[in-house]
DNA sequence: CCCCGAGATGACAACGTTATCTAGCTGATG
DNA sequence: CATCAGCTAGATAACGTTGTCATCTCGGGG
C-alpha cells in the first residue's frame, strides 16, 4: 500500500549475513562469539558482510538460547536514583559491572514496600543476573524462590528480612555514637535527636547510637528533644524549631541523616542559633565544607559500599556457594566546625 | 554425584504450569496475557496452578517472540549517574517510564564518545525499546540505522549531531546573558568567566551568552580574564586563582556550570573575597541559599526536560511520525546575594 | 435430525540465537 | 592402502514464549 515503507525496515539477522557471507548460520554465530574452529577465511568473510548489513546480535535471542541463561545484566533497587547516596551507589555499582560487560537498570523505591516487590518483580521477568537492594519494606521472602532459581542477591544499607542474603552496611549505632560523644566532649549535655522514619532499620540504630552515648555519659534521654519519623528537610526544620522552643532547649542537635541535616541548619539559621548551637549529622552532604561554620558530619564511604556489594554478587555469579556474610562497613567523623561549637560544660 | 543439587532448581515455565493446569500451553499463555475466550473454569485453575508454581513469565522470551517485539525496556545515557543533574534527569525519566510499565537502563559516560558509542551498542543489544541521550561525543550518524530500525531516540541538553532526532535543550546562551547582565546591572564591568570543555555545546552557547552580553553592554571581551576546558571544581579553583592576580582583575565571575562554580567559590574563600566579588553560577546546586552570601544561579528545570523528554520518546514509540524538533527550555535566574554584590559602577 | 456458526481449546510453527551432533575433508599412521 | 584422528562446517533441535490455524463442542435454526 504505502511503497515508501522501507522505514521500519528490520535489523539484520544471523540468517541474512550467514546469507551474505554464504555460510551457514551457526558459522556465523561461532564467528560472532570468537569460538574457534573457523577458518580465516570463512572470519573473514563473515565479518565483512556482518560489516555490510551493520548487524548487531540480539543479546535476549542469546540469553534465551545459552546455556548459563545470563543476560549480562543486573537489578539496582536504589530509594530514589535523584538522592547523592542512590547516585553514588549507582555509579560505583555501575563501574564494576562495566568491567564486565553488565548493565544496570536502576529503580527508585520511595520507602514504598509495594513498589519494592513491584520492581524486583519487573527486574525478574527480565531475568536479570542478579539484585542489589537497598530494602524499603521488612520482608524479602518474596525473593526465596527467585534466590532458589539461581539469582543471587545482595543487600546494601540494610539487611533483608526473613531472607538469608549477603549484605553490605554501615555501622550505625557505632556512627552515631561517636557523633553524640563528640558532642558531649565539648560540652553539651542537652542533645537532641532528629531521626528519620522508625520503621528504617538505620534510622534505628543511629537512634540507638545516641542513646548509648548519652547513657555512657550518664545523661537521661528526654523524649522531649527527641523526634522520630522526619523524613524531608522540611519536616526536620520545622521539628528543630519546635524542640528549640521547650523549656531547657538543647545546646546541641544530632541530625540521623542528610535531609534531615540540611532542615536542622535551616531552623538554626532562621533562630540565628547556627554559630551557638552544636550540630553534627549522619551522612555526606555536598558544600559542608563551604558552609559557614563547616558542617561537622559521621561519613560513610558510599563508593566503597557499592564497590563491595557489586563485587560480592559478582563473586556469587562466578559459582561462591560460600555462606552469606554481613559485612560492616566503619564511619568517619569529619570535624569542619558546627560540632565543635562549645557548649555550657565545656 | 551432589543429591543437595536441588539447589539450581530452574525457574517454572508455561509449560509446567500447563501441566500441573492440566491445559495447553497456549491456555496458559491466554490467561496470563489477559486474552479473552477462555473459560472461568480454566482461567481459574491456571491461576491457581501458576501461583502454586510461584510462575513468574520470561518477559525476554516474550518479547522476543511477540509481533511488536518491544521490551518494555529503555535505555537513557548520562553524563554521570552521580552527579545531580543526571540524577534528576534520570528520576523524571523513570517516572514517565514507570507508568508504561517500562524499565531503565542507566549508564554514565563521562565525556568519553567512545564510551557512548559503546553503551548505546549495548542497550540496542538488549533491544531497547527506545533511547533517552545526553551525548557525549559529536557523531551520532552510528545511530542512524538503529533509527531506522525503529527505535526512537530523543537528545536531551545537548543535540544530536549528523543524525536527526528530537532534542530537549536549555536556552544556554539567553541564560548566560541574562547572568552576564545582570552582573553588569550590578555595576560590574571585569566579569570573569569560567568553562568547561570547548568540546561541549552547552559551554559553547554559554560563552556565547557571555560575549553577549559584554557586547550589549560595550565591554570588550579581555582573554585573560576568560578560562575555558574546567571539567573539575579544582580546575577552576585553581583557574579563578590565577586570573584573579592578573593585572586589573575581575570584580565579578560567571561560572557556567555547578562544579566549576563551586571551584569559584572555593578560590574566592581562600582569599577572603567572597563578599566582594561577585558571582552568578549557571545550574542548580543543593544548598546554594545556606552559603553565605547566598547563590545567585540561572536554573534548568531538570526534571521538567526529563519528563518532556520520555513523553516525546513514548509518543514516538506509540506511533506518531511527525518531523522531529528541537525544544528549548528557558532558564530562570534565581538572585540570592552573590550576583547583587556591587561594582565599581555600581 | 442435520448443519452451521460461535466460542473454547489446542497443535504447531516461529522469534534469533546457541548446543549438539554428524558429515566431510585432510593428512598422518600402521 | 586402509584407517583414524583432528579439524572445519553445517543440519537440526531447543530456549520460553506468542501467532496462526485447526479442531472440538454446543446450541439453535432450517
Amino acid at each position: 500500500m504505502d511503497p515508501l515503507r522501507d522505514e521500519a525496515r528490520s535489523r539484520p539477522t544471523m540468517r541474512e549475513v550467514a546469507a551474505l557471507a554464504g555460510v551457514s548460520l551457526k558459522t556465523v554465530s561461532r564467528v560472532v562469539n570468537d569460538e574457534p574452529g573457523v577458518s580465516d577465511d570463512l572470519v573473514e568473510r563473515v565479518r565483512r558482510a556482518a560489516r555490510t548489513l551493520d548487524y548487531q546480535p540480539n543479546l535476549t535471542a542469546s540469553s534465551l538460547r545459552r546455556n548459563d541463561g545470563k543476560s549480562k545484566t543486573i537489578g539496582l533497587l536504589l530509594e530514589n536514583v535523584a538522592n547523592p547516596f542512590s547516585g553514588a551507589l549507582h555509579r560505583a555499582v555501575e563501574d564494576v559491572a562495566r568491567a564486565r560487560g553488565v548493565l544496570v537498570f536502576a529503580g527508585s523505591l520511595d520507602e514504598d514496600h509495594a513498589r519494592e516487590r513491584e520492581l524486583a518483580t519487573a527486574f525478574v521477568s527480565r531475568r536479570v543476573d542478579g539484585l542489589i537492594v537497598v530494602p524499603a519494606g521488612h520482608d524479602q521472602s518474596y525473593l526465596a524462590m527467585e534466590q532458589r532459581a539461581g539469582t543471587p542477591m545482595v543487600f546494601v544499607d540494610r539487611p533483608p528480612t526473613l531472607l538469608d542474603a549477603d549484605a553490605v552496611l554501615t555501622a550505625n549505632e557505632d556512627g552515631a555514637r561517636r557523633a553524640v560523644s563528640h558532642l558531649v566532649e565539648h560540652g553539651h549535655r542537652r542533645i537532641a535527636y532528629l531521626g528519620d522514619f522508625a520503621t528504617i532499620s538505620t534510622a534505628v540504630e543511629r537512634y540507638a547510637g545516641y542513646a548509648a552515648a548519652l547513657d555512657r555519659a550518664g545523661i537521661a534521654v528526654d523524649s522531649a528533644i527527641v523526634r522520630h519519623d522526619l523524613h524531608t528537610s522540611e519536616a526536620a526544620r520545622l521539628a528543630l524549631l519546635e524542640v528549640l522552643d521547650v523549656d531547657d532547649p538543647p545546646t546541641a542537635v544530632f541530625a540521623s541523616q542528610n535531609l534531615i541535616t540540611i532542615g536542622a541548619i535551616r531552623a538554626l539559621r532562621s533562630r540565628d542559633l547556627h554559630r551557638a548551637v552544636g550540630l553534627v549529622g549522619f551522612d555526606d552532604i555536598l558544600l559542608a565544607d563551604l558552609l559557614e561554620p563547616g558542617l561537622t558530619l559521621v561519613i560513610q564511604d558510599v563508593a566503597a559500599m557499592g564497590v563491595l556489594a557489586a563485587e560480592l554478587l559478582f563473586r556469587r555469579l562466578d559459582g561462591d556457594t560460600a555462606m552469606s556474610a554481613r559485612h560492616i562497613l566503619e564511619t568517619r567523623l569529619v570535624t569542619r566546625g558546627s560540632g565543635e561549637i562549645p557548649g555550657p560544660y565545656a
